[in-house]
DNA sequence: AAGTTGCATGTAATCGATTACATAGGGTTG
DNA sequence: CAACCCTATGTAATCGATTACATGCAACTT
């Protein structure tokens, strides 16, 4: 079996150690192949001596069910699909690690499916649902779902349970996790008002975001709340990144009558936003004050530390798998789940 | 076979269309399914009419191969692991994507492995390998290899291709892709010293990390190169985190003797420190030079803008995958990769 | 013309687990 | 004691693709 002798037809010269299967655990037991998979799946259904050698001879094979296998005849993968519009967001590291976690728990696999640009993003969904390569997915983005609906040429295979996480996807009746993003915006809205500030600029997410018309519907409604008119001139527009941040910084120090505080959608624009005020010699929170949303880790040690919206990002992870665990094995799951933000007050707001 | 009527066994009330089979297209094409199995894998095996046949009756019917039969037959899985210590590190996403890009373009999947803490990783790795749910794996964490060699309990399946990233390890004979850390610090250390530096504090990674240590050789490499001592005082323990920056600030807050200018293996440190010292009211670069390593995205909207390595992050994850993919189809990979770093200077270091 | 070679294709075994169905034996009931 | 039921277990079909082997046919060699 080894390099040197071997004329009688060893194994190929693979150092790999074949793999238990589970007709060697059956043998060692002696029992039938049957009883080794039902002692595991239906540990109710052998009796406890025959589950008693079935275990021991598994833990002296170290055997483990090949996945292939029972995946075929189950048509189960025990994989999840995880779908997000960009993994260097950090916003989503700690949410992929809730998930993560869930799954493993419950024995499932994670895989990432990072869109990025538009055109893969079809690609990478349909190739691993209707390959029938997960048993369901985790979307973390809302767009996709429209395009997905039966067009001719893809597979009809979309029929996999799916949670929708941070993006509510409008029609569709799949569960959805989230924060009350209307709620915590309109709540960091009057608190910018509370503290005296009356012109309240607002850096928006990607315009068609579901996420972002619930920011910006609760950005109107704080206004309201506290009396404050509603001033279209104060609307920047962004996309969650640190650049836009930048930009709408840019925009901010060219204006000559200037807000007196400044609601970003993401803690990324408010740091890229803190950034170029900065260099255009504005000091926050002392001329002009930023608050963010996320509550990311950099948030807490920028300069000055930032004023933000806490997610809990690990429990909607979780959750969302969960969620998605609970349809998969034929449970219900509640259609909407919604989790306590937070308003964490730092330096980056003043009152007037 | 039903509750209800339907005599002739109809398809089960499942919504659901039954995805194609080979059997189907092999009917629809009139050949057999070993042609169309040929005409995917071995195309010039088939004359060019029945692979103009099967490739129709392909698009009719939006046959996809199934995953687990294949897997099943083939012994192999088009799932790759990749293994890191903390998924919530920035430092990570961007290689994530050029990992996964690579590998989608192969036709392989990505499978997560976020090892966080100590008592899982061991699992998880275990779990994955040994069940042959993955084909290779890349490892973005040095230590677990130890473990993993011939324990009794566990599976000895580990005989998958590996290939590591960034972090080393030791004696194993597996392809590495990585950056000239040594040569990367010692560079810095010399932009330092040329600028007039002469008492340089230098802020750790984790004491028995490959890539730490490398660095810190580069560092004392650079130190002798100008001619300046090594001073054991000015070495602050770190473990690459913000919060290690945080404290790495207070302590040198507390001293009496300040160095005059500070590298931090790594951006979210630098960012953690400039955090601290600033809210002791010492100015950047003015009262101390912070200098950073990885150029993570947070780097140039710090403020100031931080003084960097910029490591080619996407690159090492498409190089890494590219690896792993030449070993998995059974090509040969060079043994060792090394990319290259730039120095990026902006604001965060100024000459004495 | 008989033999050889090689290509295109088909037939059927195979991968390893799950599970419908069959069966044997023990216990219960009238 | 016969009829029945229930439990524990075994037998073998099955999931869907890959591939070793077999076959048929055409072209070429001597």
């Amino acid at each position: 079996m080894d390099e040197l002798g071997h004329k009688d037809r060893a194994e190929p010269e693979d150092t790999r150690i074949r793999a238990a299967r589970i007709q060697d655990v059956a043998r060692l037991a002696d029992v039938s192949t049957a009883t080794v998979s039902r002692a595991l799946a239906n540990p109710e259904r052998v009796s406890p001596e025959a589950r008693a050698r079935v275990l021991e001879a598994i833990a002296k094979t170290g055997y483990v069910p090949n996945p292939a296998a029972r995946s075929l005849r189950s048509q189960k993968t025990f994989m999840v699909l995880v779908v997000l519009p960009d993994l260097s967001n950090t916003f989503f590291s700690k949410i992929l690690r809730g998930i993560e976690e869930t799954l493993f728990e419950a024995g499932y696999g994670m895989i990432i499916s990072d869109l990025d640009g538009s055109p893969e993003k079809e690609a990478h969904f349909a190739a691993f649902t209707a390959a029938g390569r997960v048993d369901g997915a985790i979307l973390l983005n809302g767009h996709l779902f429209g395009q997905s609906r039966g067009g001719e040429g893809q597979p009809a295979r979309i029929g996999i349970p799916l949670v929708a996480l941070c993006e509510a996807i409008p029609g569709a009746d799949i569960p959805q996790i989230e924060i009350d993003n209307r709620a915590a915006a309109s709540r960091m809205t009057q608190h910018l008002a509370t503290l005296g500030h009356r012109r309240i600029a607002y850096v928006s997410g990607p315009a068609n975001n579901i996420l972002e018309r619930e920011r910006f519907l609760g950005f109107k409604e704080g206004l309201e709340a506290v009396g404050l008119p509603f001033d279209p001139a104060l609307i920047i527009p962004g996309d969650y990144t640190i650049e836009a941040g930048v930009r709408a910084g840019q925009d901010l120090v060219a204006r000559s009558t200037r807000p007196t505080a400044v609601f970003c959608t993401s803690d990324e624009m408010a740091i890229g936003l803190m950034r170029t005020l900065f260099s255009a010699g504005l000091k926050v929170p002392d001329d002009i004050s930023v608050a963010g949303f996320d509550d990311i880790e950099f948030a807490a040690v920028a300069e000055p530390s930032l004023t933000t919206i806490h997610q809990p990002r690990r429990e909607l992870g979780q959750a969302a798998a969960s969620a998605l665990i609970d349809l998969l094995q034929g449970r219900s799951s509640p259609k909407r789940i919604r989790l306590d933000t937070e308003l964490v007050i730092r330096d980056s707001v003043a009152s007037l």
